[in-house]
DNA sequence: GCCAACGTTGGC
DNA sequence: GCCAACGTTGGC
């Protein structure tokens, strides 16, 4: 069981959106290292939800429940997509502000990468990000 | 709106 | 195979 982080803007698809559909397809990612880490992803894994551009904050938690399949939206046949529901919102969105103040997820991929769209997160900052969240 | 980071493309 | 030019993402 691994856990990771993706990101989305909340304009184009939010976690609001995520609940009303129930799950969605994580498709349009166009980038090698973001793909490598889908490719990774099974059934089961927690993924933090983070709304970029506006919000800047993770406010949800969703699991994978599809592991990766080739994304249709993509011509090359290059890229892979995965299926992802919601599992919880966070009891309060955890702002970027707050995670760059807090030493014990200094080395996150998210923050020290700030363009990739889906990275791992290690077990002790899952449990961070999770005590910080209430 | 600007700019830094960084991935990709294409000329050589 | 290198590297300059260019495009995109995302924070500020």
């Amino acid at each position: 069981m691994a856990y990771w982080l993706v990101k989305s803007e909340p304009n184009t698809y939010s976690f609001e959106d995520l609940q009303r559909d129930g799950r969605t397809v994580w498709d349009g990612v166009r980038n090698n290292a973001a793909a490598l880490h889908l490719k990774t992803m099974k059934v089961g894994d927690e993924v933090l939800f983070y709304h970029s551009q506006e919000g800047l904050a993770v406010v949800g938690v969703a699991k994978v429940s599809k592991e990766a399949f080739p994304d249709a939206s993509d011509p090359s046949g290059r890229f892979v997509a995965v299926e992802l529901e919601p599992v919880r919102p966070l009891a309060r969105p955890l702002t970027l502000a707050e995670m760059k103040a807090e030493p014990a997820l200094s080395d996150m991929v998210m923050l020290r990468q700030s363009r990739l769209s889906v990275s791992p997160v290690k077990p002790g900052e899952w449990a961070a990000i999770q005590k910080m969240a209430g």
